[in-house]
DNA sequence: CAGCCCATGTAACGCGTTACATGATTAG
DNA sequence: CTAATCATGTAACGCGTTACATGGGCTG
């Protein structure tokens, strides 16, 4: 129910589906991902119903572009979101699933080797966001007050994705550390 | 493609589809939601692919209930899924795409009444888990390195939600803050 | 006896994913 | 000349969600 309002949302400055694609990808990663196919399926939808307009255009690479743009009753339905609150307990994450289970499989190497691929995964995305965060900073004066006001808000999504993946990272190297400490004998109480 | 693998899991004990539904909000709801009709539709598929037994069972209360259970098929069906190494970056998380577009609401107080509700919901669930947490507590000496084998990967499941729920609050009540020091002129730099 | 919980399911629709098809331009 | 990138799409399948249907037993 979403993708439709993140395409509302990013199509105030209009755009090719295959656009949408890369911006989705640059900096909604954090929290969404999208397929082109959904994408190009959506914005047809989206233009049937009114709240998409399309234009072509030239591109000097490649074949030529369908530009889309939120139309005001599109902008109408995007406020209606936002003003509905929040959209919560809709989460699925498949490597919890995976870590429920993970007692059954029968060895703790493979259990270690889990988690080193999640801490591996989560610290590397972890650094790249704070880059990110980096180029935030130096926009500003007083970050993150002074932010204009179209980078404040996603500016705080950053913050999240951050403050979460710190927990994450954290959460996975104590793990290892406990799955070790189980390995080699409960006994060591220090 | 993850619900298939959960129900292997719980079904390693027997239990109605039902029953699955139930558990899954008891204990998985901190990273999984499932309907009903869906449970029911994937208990038929599995069982039909032969990962799955079913057995009729009378029901003291209600009609008869149709008890699923893992065969050694589906068991190793679970555990490839569990050596394939963590699966990541399938977030969809819509608070945060409703965050990043917050800007086009026209006011403070709507943005404020936003990241309110949000406080709200994040910090009764953040209560709810750290009673949770308190009963994992009660059922060892040493928390959490002599947990039980069926309960230290639950156990590690619950922190991480429980750590980044605390995130996700701090998070809230500091954009609430942020939010306030803007409406309120930015030159208060106290 | 009304309303809730137990327990199962079907139907319809929409979203998500993968595979496939097409064809131009540019970098190595 | 080959591979990557640009750019659009269709088809098929499976997952997710909502609405609806059925009916017994228990609680107030």
């Amino acid at each position: 129910m979403s993708l439709k309002h993140i395409l509302l949302g990013v199509l105030q400055q209009p755009k090719s589906g295959y656009d949408v694609k890369k911006l989705v990808d640059e900096v909604f990663n954090n929290f969404w991902v999208a397929d082109l196919a959904q994408i190009y399926r959506q914005l047809k939808n989206l233009t049937e119903q009114g709240l998409l307009t399309v234009n072509d255009a030239d591109s000097n690479i490649g074949p030529n572009k369908k530009i889309y743009q939120t139309t005001s009753q599109g902008q109408k339905e995007l406020l209606q979101w936002l003003s509905n609150g929040p959209i919560t307990k809709t989460e699925k994450i498949s490597f919890l699933a995976q870590t429920y289970f993970l007692g059954l499989l029968d060895n703790d190497e493979d259990r270690l080797l889990f988690f080193n691929k999640l801490l591996d995964h989560f610290s590397n995305w972890h650094q790249m966001m704070l880059l990110i965060q980096e180029e935030f900073k130096a926009e500003c004066k007083q970050y993150p007050h002074d932010l204009a006001d179209d980078m404040f808000y996603p500016n705080l999504v950053l913050t999240l994705g951050i403050d979460k993946l710190n927990a994450t990272v954290k959460w996975a190297k104590n793990s290892i550390q406990l799955i070790k400490a189980r390995k080699d004998g409960v006994s060591s109480s220090t």
